[in-house]
DNA sequence: ATTTCCGTTTACGTAAACGTCAATTAAAGC
DNA sequence: GCTTTAATTGACGTTTACGTAAACGGAAAT
């Protein structure tokens, strides 16, 4: 009998394995949030009997939706960025296709960077003008 | 009679006066956004009997929702942050509690800009993957 | 005068993204 | 064997951010 550690789903790291709650933990999201990603088709594990079996591909893809989400995209934006990583496209007009998506991707991903930059100068005059408010409370 | 441009609105640039409707060409949203906007406490435009009248102030906050809304921020929470740009506080209190909060806001714009560096990095990848792609079926 | 355009109000509808609850099933521990 | 415990499925509920339609009010153009 080997000394694995924990349980017995490592040793190919490429072919580490998950349960759902594994994933809920990590990742700080819950069950029912994951099984509605499957619902959607941006995940879609493998089953023991009925239960679901996260792979590694599968927790990069949780990783891709979560920070789709936190970017502000829908759900089905996300399944479009995803389906982008890692689909192996055979035809040019599909590629053509993908380089278009990307550069509209890019757009909104520029205007949004641009928006933050704008933001926290902002907020850095604010927090200014806050502790000289402050200063002058403090010291009358 | 003076010539003024377009309408009588105009003279002290900080008085400009707005149309639900201008404002909404302006920044491309329907004006029964505007109005929902206003049912979320985000608005209180003036009235000429029953017509909404908005000034820059008014336009400036408008802009801000769209702003927070493109960051994929809920209108609630767009409603705190705009509420920090200008409201006086009077107690030292209340300037801690403000300063707190820009923090946090400042830590979800970084997480953000971050996502946004490596998801761009990632369609970097991408689309030269797929330009590669091209050539290779160009010339078989 | 009446059509035409805004604008307003009220109300109902809807899509997205889950939350919540109930009923099962399966696996694990004692 | 029995009882927790974890996971599944299905159904319904909820919140957010508006869309859409109806019905009315005033002002302007013809």
């Amino acid at each position: 009998m080997l000394l694995v550690s924990e349980n017995a789903r490592q040793g190919d790291p490429a072919q580490e394995q998950f349960s759902i709650s594994e994933l809920s933990q990590e990742f700080d999201v819950t069950t029912r949030a994951i099984r509605f990603y499957e619902d959607e088709g941006l995940l879609e594990p493998h089953r023991q009997g009925r239960q679901r079996v996260y792979s590694s591909r599968d927790r990069v893809r949780l990783k891709l939706i979560l920070r789709g989400k936190r970017l502000g995209f829908s759900l089905s934006e996300i399944g479009d960025i995803i389906d982008m990583y890692d689909s192996e496209p055979g035809e040019v007009g599909q590629l053509q296709y993908f380089i278009e998506k990307i550069s509209v991707r890019r757009k909104t991903l520029k205007q949004q960077r641009n928006d933050i930059e704008v933001t926290l100068k902002e907020l850095d005059g604010i927090e200014k003008q806050c502790r000289k408010s402050m200063t002058h409370l403090d010291q009358p």
